[in-house]
DNA sequence: GCACATCTGTACTGGCAGGTACGGAAGTCA
DNA sequence: TGACTTCCGTACCTGCCAGTACAGATGTGC
């Protein structure tokens, strides 16, 4: 247990008084009963670089060029560090992308669980559309989803890779569903709308967009896209 | 010139009287200078496999695996061949995805094509709709379209798949922009109608119902997402 | 200062990737 | 029959892949 590469990073900014640490993952119980004092820097070599630029900098490696087109040297190229400090602090190449995915979540996707939180139905899907399409046309980002184009269809070694992928999709997917059934319950959409058709309707387009952002297509070019999608929508468009 | 891995396939039915035959690429040229008897059987070992099966069989491979993640031995030992021949008869692996491309636009995705010629652009969308998503959920196919999930992200190694790719897919976009074009000088669409954006809206469709496809969705809900993306259509339904 | 803990960089491993050399087999043609 | 052409199968090549051993560096606590 406590295995190095189970390990979470806790940055500075939050009550290290300097430098990163590595806390392992049994960290919320340990929080529970131990003061702050006792978490102070552990004895050892400090870490000589920053985990999550290390993090944002895989990302980006993994996001242009997916789950097995990334080799280990496009990795630690980028992320500035050497092999084995990639293995001890993140674990094996599907370890350190599985913390990329979450990286993922938490930044670039982020506007994705913040668009269920609006208040109308028709609020929720087009925050999640146009948020979807000004990050995919985002200077600075590779061009599509990582969600999708991590490892769409791979060899059999990154088999639970893709698995994990269509995992997240289709939980985002789901989180949508209920975010619509609930907008039935509110009179939000018709009785009669089909929560389940309209969520996967929704990810085909948030979908379609990523792949259409992989060949090149701009930003306009998909907010056009959006504006025909949405004449479909079973509500009337926000003012 | 007329290397080896250039060279074109003539299945026998065409006009041999047996086996299988390998033509260099100058063969149309050559056809009109020359008699069919001329292109009789040459000298040699005869080829013990039939090159159209083994295309059939580096398609399903290199479908359900993308470019990258197909190794060559995945490809030999499905195609039933061993390396050199698959060397000496179709080039290395990117020549002969490029031919495992065409078999494909040529067989599974041939729909898109034909649906083209419908009569309304509204019939040329249905068609070319429910046909893949007929396409992306029959028993045998592995789920998903090659052209999207080929070659998404990828390493630099297999950029130039990577793009050609991009183009095949840009192409199939322009066809169904330039039909539209027609379809609205014919009447057929309104004239404020706007083709790029509407060819655009269903490549996105088809492109994320491939992703859906990846993830497990089935016909019946692919077909329920293109009523709804008809919905928004700017011409009445058919019948 | 010294014992101890942790991280860093160099240099390495076994295995598999794509690709090929070469001798022998299986045909045609005269 | 024998020269010639083309294909097949074994066995191999180089290079890169993910992953690691190990010695030295850099910190803490006493």
């Amino acid at each position: 247990m406590c295995e190095p590469w189970n390990r979470v990073y806790v940055s500075p900014a939050n009550f290290l008084p300097y430098g990163t640490k590595q806390v392992c993952k049994c960290y919320n119980a340990f929080m529970k009963s131990k003061t702050r004092k006792e978490l102070s820097r552990p004895t050892g070599r400090p870490l000589s670089f920053d985990p999550d630029k290390a993090l944002d900098r895989a990302l980006d490696v993994f996001w242009r060029k997916g789950y097995e087109g990334a080799s280990l040297s496009d990795l630690t190229k980028a992320m500035r560090i050497n092999r084995p400090s990639l293995y001890a602090a993140f674990g094996d190449k599907e370890n350190l992308f599985h913390k990329v995915l979450d990286h993922y979540a938490e930044g670039p996707a982020s506007h994705s669980r913040a668009a269920l939180q609006e208040p109308t139905s028709r609020a929720v899907v087009e925050r999640l559309l146009y948020g979807t399409a000004d990050m995919l046309s985002s200077d600075g980002n590779p061009r599509g989803c990582l969600w999708v184009q991590g490892a769409l269809a791979c060899g059999s070694s990154a088999d639970s890779v893709r698995k994990e992928l269509i995992s997240r999709r289709l939980g985002g997917e789901a989180a949508l569903r209920q975010r619509l059934k609930r907008a039935i319950t509110e009179g939000d959409l018709p009785p009669d709308a089909n929560p389940a058709s309209l969520a996967r309707y929704i990810a085909i387009i948030i979908q379609g967009m990523s792949v259409q952002a992989a060949s090149g297509a701009t930003r306009s070019q998909l907010r056009g896209i959006i504006d025909i999608a949405l004449e479909s929508w079973p509500s009337r468009r926000n003012t």
